[in-house]
DNA sequence: GTCCAGGGCCTAC
DNA sequence: GTAGGCCATGGA
């Protein structure tokens, strides 16, 4: 089974997902951060209390106090490492680019998440979904139910890593952003839906092709 | 009450 | 380089 066809069978299955419709680079950014093993649901919390308070700028949050982002990202889960991951994103966007993404992101695919990786709370899924979604990079982002998925249809071995999986997609898939980023949309989709943990295949998309239950 | 969600950091081997 | 503990709210 390619990569190409359970493409086609879950845009089928689930349509376009069109993720990251936001009003700007930074929230696409401050999302990502957000949804950190969390539900976009509660991510969502936290942007809507940013928003509220006209506060969804790199300048405001690198400059606001902790204790105050920290309250308001409460609804997100882990909200005091996530307050500090956004000070920092933020202070570092400002002192380094002016608080200017479209300058920050306007660079190569690998510097940028070279750069990425050196601010803490980036790791590599939040630096290869802001390539994605953000700096609109062709970078495929694995995350945990891209690799459960994968394995689990025997595409993949337990414990292949990121970069190995990134260039078998590379190989198989016709590289565009759009096709990338509702990919990443559409694992995650069939993940929450039927490859928790433990597997739910009853009426899963892809129960015919899958070969084993890890 | 229990389990887990669109990770990453830190520490110990 | 990797396995395990930790972070914390909210929904099922």
């Amino acid at each position: 089974m390619h990569i190409k066809k359970i493409y086609k069978i879950l845009l089928n299955y689930f349509g376009e997902q069109g993720w990251w419709h936001a009003d700007s680079i930074f929230e696409i950014c401050v999302g990502i951060i957000l949804v950190q093993r969390t539900t976009w649901r509660n991510a969502a919390k936290g942007i809507e209390n940013l928003k509220k308070r006209r506060l969804l700028k790199v300048k405001k949050i690198a400059e606001i106090s902790l204790k105050e982002l920290e309250d308001l990202l409460r609804p997100t889960g882990f909200y005091r490492q996530k307050a500090e991951y956004l000070k920092i994103f933020t202070q570092y966007a400002l002192e380094k680019y002016g608080g200017d993404l479209e300058k920050w992101f306007n660079k190569s695919a690998e510097e940028l998440r070279k750069e990425l990786l050196r601010l803490k709370g980036i790791g590599e899924e939040t630096a290869d979904s802001i390539l994605l979604y953000a700096a609109k990079k062709l970078v495929f982002v694995v995350d945990a139910y891209t690799k459960r998925i994968l394995t689990r249809l025997g595409i993949i071995k337990k414990g292949t890593s990121c970069s190995e999986i990134k260039k078998m997609i590379w190989r198989e898939l016709p590289v565009d952003l759009k096709t990338y980023k509702e990919l990443r949309a559409l694992f995650v989709e069939l993940g929450k839906r039927f490859c928790k943990a433990t597997p739910q295949c009853d009426g899963c998309p892809l129960e015919s092709v899958c070969q084993k239950h890890i």
